[in-house]
DNA sequence: ATTATAACGAACTGACTGTTGTATATTATA
DNA sequence: TATAATATACAACAGTCAGTTCGTTATAAT
């Protein structure tokens, strides 16, 4: 894909770039961030950030193909194991790993498609698990109630990173298990 | 709140406004909407523009609160009524009323929060009700049950709007309820 | 040490912003 | 219908930013 090995001032550059948009979005979101404004944080000619980036857009769409890259091997294994559950928390780990980062992303200023984008790596796998418990598969239905699963785990992984993860990744997991699986009726009065 | 009355010259900028605001979100975002761009449609002066509004965004959220005040008023009666279920067939009937404004504040170039606020009326309401189900009520586990299936739903109806609207809002209603309550394990092999 | 190239600095065109001042047209109403 | 109020149009302003070009300087790779 890439040059075997990029310049040195190359590396130094884009890192830089990369922290000053980051650094930006904790205050504004990409489509209020100008080029300029980026370059001014980053000490940085505004003609170098448009030899590298032809946006602040496509700057962050790098940021965040590294991060899904990264976040997609780490659960890698999960997916050949098979196991939703299994792959629900490596994901919630995989968060945790790259946390100050994921608290940008995920946040008010940050790209709303993005997580969405994670948890979606899980779609065929549980579609086809569902498959497998039910004789009546109704795909369409199937399709209908993993739409709602998972915007349901995306927004509770969103609040669970932005109030600082403070539960332990399994336990988000086993919550969203159980709101997917039986919804209220997994909260009611103890039986 | 407002004079008595606009002076009909106003009436009919504004409408031309929002009109003009509208089909041009039909093609893109409202972050990338110009002032100029809306007059140009609208052929209407700049200046005028001003006068009424300070921004797109502005132009926006009073399409936004003129929607939001309009189906919140057609639900007050179900909101009286105690009853979740029919509440969220109301907000859905509602929806339809307001078929093509809806198509495209939901759409991808829509406001994704306008929804979540919509859905929200039913916030207090669900918790209650919920609350009323169980003896050991955990606020906090319920709070985050509700953003669970607050952004589901939120999510189905997206759908059901952006693919036209087709199946009865009764039917989108009931499917929400059965996931909110049941799951998965309400849609698994007949009983 | 030499060569390649990355980053810089300055300058340019074009677009859009938000504002001001003036002229013109339309409305409300006495 | 005449008059006063005011909404809109038109023109011009300084300021910001976008992309692009070109020549210079600095730094890395070999």
């Amino acid at each position: 894909m890439k040059p075997i090995k990029e310049d040195r001032r190359v590396r130094m550059t884009k890192l830089i770039l990369r922290d000053s948009l980051l650094e930006l979005m904790k205050k504004k979101s990409i489509n209020k961030i100008t080029p300029t404004e980026i370059c001014r944080q980053a000490d940085i000619n505004r003609n170098t950030f448009y030899s590298h980036y032809s946006s602040p857009y496509d700057l962050l769409m790098q940021i965040e193909n590294a991060l899904y890259e990264e976040i997609r091997q780490s659960i890698e294994q999960s997916l050949k194991a098979e196991n939703i559950s299994a792959l629900l928390q490596e994901i919630c780990q995989s968060i945790v790993k790259n946390g100050e980062l994921c608290r940008i992303m995920f946040s008010d200023h940050g790209d709303k498609d993005f997580l969405k984008r994670i948890i979606y790596i899980a779609h065929d796998k549980s579609i086809a698990e569902w498959k497998s418990f039910t004789r009546h598969s109704d795909t369409e239905q199937l399709e209908l109630l993993y739409t709602f699963t998972a915007n349901g785990s995306v927004a509770i992984i969103q609040d669970w990173v932005q109030t600082g993860m403070k539960t332990p990744p399994g336990e988000i997991a086993r919550f969203i298990e159980k709101a997917s699986n039986h919804g209220l009726e997994a909260f009611l009065s103890p039986r």
